[in-house]
DNA sequence: ATAATTCTTGAAAGCGCTTTCATATTGGAT
DNA sequence: ATCCAATATGAAAGCGCTTTCAAGAATTAT
């Protein structure tokens, strides 16, 4: 009638089909050994007579016994879990890279545990409290908006994986996207197209990548002689309202364009809806590349022309990096480059 | 040189800036009181007097102490941590879902431990398996594969909370969208635009979803007088590409439709990109209705007219509903009803 | 006043596993 | 044979917290 007991002692009692609640001390008494050497057994810490081990593992398949993750951590500091800093948990990008590093993941036995931080240093630098709070045994930071300092103040203590950025530090592997020359090759190709009044719908100017790819568009124009007309620079945040009032701003600014270079897919769709409904079609009146190539650009009407920026790939390797830190090597993971990808929302200046 | 020390050591020893290894007994000591004191404090697990914990509190906020979630995981048996199952963690669907749970689980110091199943009953198996190891407080299983007798299996053991079915048992709680009613609102709007002859393109069959949504197009089509003719019906999966296919299939077999009800948007998508492969325009050539009102279909060219399936709140929903099992009051949450989304893509039949 | 209750609090026993540390064993080397 | 260095294994001490259990303090009843 006060305080109810939880329903803890049910839990506990029900032996369970089997599959429940064996311990390794069970492990230990069936195999008739003593439970350091099924632990050693599991964790390969030491070497057993091959007699034992053999006894061990009948034991372990016989009970279908599973280490309980949360004694291991308490007892061995490792949980064989991966913290995972992404900003929005549904990013149709980032979406991607969380794929990828649960697929990676998933097979060394560690699982990845995933907090939103929302593009918000100081909600990310909470996010790596509640991580290390959870004792993972590692953190995977996508894009975030922490400091260098930071992050390699974290990596002191704990192995740190970057996407995002350049950095060196020991315990921290860092992956960058070569944003540049993304930028450069989609300005490229749309110069390449006869297109000389190109305007540009950028990123938040904080992010690095915003920054790094504006920084590809006035290179590519540079190269090819046009001058650059910050008035047809627009700045985004990468959303789809975003690109979709851009446009406005660029058509009510009555600047002449001929093509447009949004710096992500979403707000290149977002770009495409609001010409659309200025009757300009895409890409006979304008043509228009994105950057990312998310799956839904190969569906969008007409097809995006845009840069490969392989979302999944990424999360592999920052995954595949954190596996190999863990396990004391260096990772060797890079990248790979950005690449155009060609479809019908950009084509030739005609006439 | 032999099997290396890890660098646990290196951990431990570092202090940390304040912020880290604060123990429970550290805070006992501090505040001149008994661990356990602490501990009923910290769980308000009993009445304590307000002298002590006005010292403890005192004590937790001047060392910054942080409960481990792993040994409270191991002692109590409360990790503080709620399993969440999805197909895929890219979906753009689900994601919202999980989005909706995170936002519902932070604030009461729950973390969801995210993972994906793969439309796959047996490695939703697994999956359970897995989170029953980490010893999660509860699960949430989004629309999964499992047998209902395999989910009331796992609510006697663990609370769960499932979306996408009806279901009822002791320790679970069912979320389920009336997706028969999206089906026929959906039909019905065509219908009542002028449409007779209206394609649907379903999504597997295996989907109580799916066949909800099938039954809905019958219904509607029914409430009009109009026959049923399942040459107008062709399977999908939920992907873009199905709905493209899809199309396809409709036009090589000749069939004269005015009207494409998808049953979902990602299929309307791709059937969008395939009408216009074949210069149909939407909506003046073919009228088009997706399902589930994701964020991208407000963007498509033309935006889309879709059934709203509030993936968001869903997500909070059932994130609601496990707090309320775990609080042990009957979860008394349920889900909107579907609504029609009219935008761009569907218009009268003209003629 | 004293006994009977009710509260508050601390001591101590784990939760399931890892990891020293110490003890047998074994295998040369002398 | 005898002694020292490796090896394989077990005993036992925690990891940081929760939770009985029991005792002492405070309250109420008699």
């Amino acid at each position: 009638m006060k305080a109810k007991t939880p329903a803890r002692a049910g839990v506990k009692s029900t032996p369970l089909r089997g599959g429940g609640p064996v311990t390794l001390d069970m492990v230990a008494q069936a195999a008739g050994v003593s439970p350091s050497t099924v632990s050693r057994i599991i964790n390969g810490t030491a070497v057993v007579s091959s007699l034992k081990k053999q006894a061990v593992d009948d034991a372990i398949a016989k009970l279908g016994f599973v280490p309980n993750p949360v004694a291991r951590g308490l007892a061995g500091g490792r949980t064989f879990s991966i913290g995972v800093i992404t900003q929005a948990i549904d990013s149709p990008f980032y979406g991607a890279s969380l794929r990828g590093i649960e697929d990676e993941l998933d097979p060394a036995g560690y699982s990845p545990l995933f907090v939103s931080a929302h593009w918000n240093a100081a909600s990310e630098a909470r996010c790596i409290e509640v991580l290390r709070s959870r004792r993972v045994d590692g953190i995977i930071v996508l894009t975030g908006r922490l400091t260098d300092q930071a992050l390699k103040a974290c990596a002191k203590t704990l192995p740190v994986v970057v996407t995002g950025r350049t950095l060196k530090a020991t315990g921290l592997h860092a992956l960058n996207f070569d944003n540049f020359t993304g930028g450069l090759l989609a300005t490229q190709h749309l110069v390449q197209l006869g297109h000389q009044r190109i305007a540009f719908i950028a990123g938040d100017p904080d992010h690095p990548d915003a920054a790094e790819r504006l920084r590809g568009y006035r290179a590519a124009l540079g190269a090819a002689g046009i001058p650059y007309d910050s008035a047809l620079v627009v700045p985004g945040e990468y959303h789809e309202v975003s690109g979709l009032l851009a446009v406005e701003r660029l058509l009510e600014s009555k600047q002449i364009f001929t093509a447009i270079f949004a710096a992500n897919d979403q707000m290149a769709l977002g770009a495409a809806l609001a010409l659309h409904r200025h009757s300009l079609r895409v890409p006979e009146d304008v043509s228009l590349v994105g950057f990312d190539d998310l799956p839904a650009s190969l569906y969008s009407v007409p097809p995006l022309s845009t840069i490969q920026h392989p979302a999944y790939d990424i999360g592999r390797l920052a995954a595949s990096a954190m596996l190999q830190l863990l396990a004391g090597t260096k990772p060797s993971t890079e990248v790979p480059p950005p690449r155009l990808i060609g479809r019908e929302s950009s084509r030739r200046l005609s006439a």
